[in-house]
DNA sequence: CTGTTAGCGCGTTCAT
DNA sequence: ATGAACGCGCTAACAG
């Protein structure tokens, strides 16, 4: 393996000055022709370990999420490696399975891989394992999920709000059987949960449990959540699907048991189905449903940047960044005006 | 931050033994003991770059793939990494977005950063920089594309086989017309065609240049590939899709225009949609595709092996792995029996 | 702007 | 099985 000395040797100009060529640093022009000569005639490439041993950089950041596989997450995963990328640094990915014990576990393995920084988008209520992190001064930002009395640096949306404003228009419409079906194990969710709830509350709608249906995503599908409303005596008139997942559920149960959409139901979902890569042919089946759309783009470049700028600001004077992005909601006629019915 | 001397001070273990300890070595479990509560008091974590720096390994292994958004690879990265894990090796996965040159700027990048090695899924034709890679020593396996000339270790399914007995089996079904659609940059889909042709040649059914459409997946959409053979004054009766993305191509085109499958056209793909994640919803629009199954997890698993193999056995007497894996055939009712039509 | 010098934290010789 | 000493390749501090 060719080393800085043997660029030295070649090129007669001392370590230093190679090595200050390298980080970009002015060198006489004289010098760097030497340098940039003997380093191809060598193909020299610098050794990262060696010099993160001294700098204790590695330009490595990673990310812990939920799951790759899902439609929401690979898009953001680019977005973000682009722009991290461009920055020099490349990302380690680490998907948990929805696994709260392995996300730790990745969240551990990553930091003593001495990442310059982690984005992790967590299952888990419990921040220790983030907060010892930022105790040994590694930057983490929190995405799309917070943790309640963590003070960190965040991105996430307004779940709340979305979801308050858009259930109050569907009362306004006229609903007033909504039923709820989301992952009883995501931050996001119960955010979402409690918007629906006080939209409910503020127009004097009282919850009806039957129409409540959380559950662990890993064991029960969300088809059969969806159905399970739709099959209670007295159904709901409009389903609101917390996520992903659930509004795919909504999507196959319609599709499943031929179910007319808002004849038979009205639906709308978190996050835009068609939104996803590879998905756009949703468009072709109609109703699409209504949903509050993620600004997907966005939010993984602010994580990066967030990150960024607190890798390089650094852990003193920690005051922590707390972006909340705005969703926008997406009106179709899956959900039906039933003013002269109540 | 604590390092392997504080623990020495600390435990009054040598360095050395220290050493041997973190690295699985047998120590007396007097020092074990002492080792073991002096690391857990000051919480101490070895740093992987001053190892490295040592022992040139970095625990990383980078992947390169053409798009992290499709259907196709999250699945992919996410068996390939769990398993690398278990094997104590992190993952770069980087996607290049269909872009020859990035992957290229990706493959280098990676090689700087002095992984262990790495999987690429390629588009390029010509093989370089994979060279370059393999002359410096660092394993290589070429994932699901092949290199025309480079030697080089691979794991990939038998393309041209499955093809030729899926059309060979839809001639014999009574298909003399038919067409192609795919992506004009892939490894696959051109040998993917050729086992068409070949099916089609044996046969006696000589090639009609309009029924083969050919495209950059980035620069014309699927659907309207698709539809192009069906606007033909005299169309296909069959079309066979090259990859998942005219298969999506072809499934958003009978959405659309309301094609009844097979009555309009009858159609084969590869790759069946319904088996990636999160579109098994597709099962409930009839007629599923009959399509070519790849081994998905198989194909991950093995790419891990070899490459984990390649890395503990090293490039010396280099004899290079080719894994080809088997497809399995997948038949629906998309695909009419025209016998008593010819 | 340049060259000299001294570690960064660890693994690996050697002796013992 | 253990401990002492050296060096992996690079950067940073210094004096020039």
């Amino acid at each position: 393996m060719t080393t800085i000395m043997d660029v030295e040797t070649r090129s007669g100009v001392s370590r230093s000055t190679i090595s200050r060529y390298l980080n970009g640093k002015p060198v006489t022009s004289q010098n760097r022709q030497k340098i940039e000569q003997a380093i191809k005639e060598l193909s020299y490439r610098r050794n990262p370990m060696a010099s993160g041993l001294k700098t204790s950089k590695t330009y490595t950041v990673g990310v812990v999420l939920p799951e790759i596989t899902d439609p929401y997450f690979p898009r953001l995963v680019k977005y973000f490696q682009n722009y991290m990328h461009e920055n020099g640094y490349q990302t380690i990915f680490n998907s948990y399975g929805n696994d709260p014990e392995l996300e730790i576990e990745h969240v551990k393995t990553l930091a003593n891989k001495r990442v310059d920084g982690l984005v992790v988008a967590t299952i888990n209520r419990k921040g220790n394992h983030i907060r010892e992190c930022l105790d040994a001064g590694l930057p983490v930002v929190l995405f799309d999920r917070l943790i309640e009395g963590l003070d960190c640096d965040s991105v996430t949306v307004d779940n709340y709000q979305a979801v308050y404003d858009a259930i109050s228009l569907c009362i306004r419409k006229g609903h007033r059987k909504i039923g709820f079906v989301g992952g009883s194990e995501y931050y996001t969710d119960i955010t979402r949960f409690r918007g629906l709830c006080d939209a409910l509350g503020n127009a004097g709608i009282s919850l009806r449990e039957e129409y409540i249906n959380f559950a662990n995503i890993l064991e029960h599908d969300a088809t059969r959540q969806f159905m399970r409303l739709m099959t209670l005596t007295d159904p709901p008139t409009l389903i609101f699907c917390s996520n992903i997942y659930h509004a795919l559920g909504a999507f196959e149960a319609m599709l499943q048991y031929d179910l007319v959409i808002p004849r038979d139901v009205s639906v709308i979902t978190f996050d835009r189905l068609s939104a996803s890569p590879y998905y756009g042919f949703i468009q072709c089946i109609h109703p699409e449903f209504a949903s509050i759309c993620q600004p997907h783009k966005e939010l993984s470049l602010q994580t990066a940047k967030t990150l960024l700028k607190r890798i390089q600001f650094g852990m003193d004077n920690f005051e922590p960044m707390r972006l909340e992005l705005k969703t926008s909601f997406y009106m179709t006629e899956s959900v039906a005006d039933i003013k002269e019915d109540s």
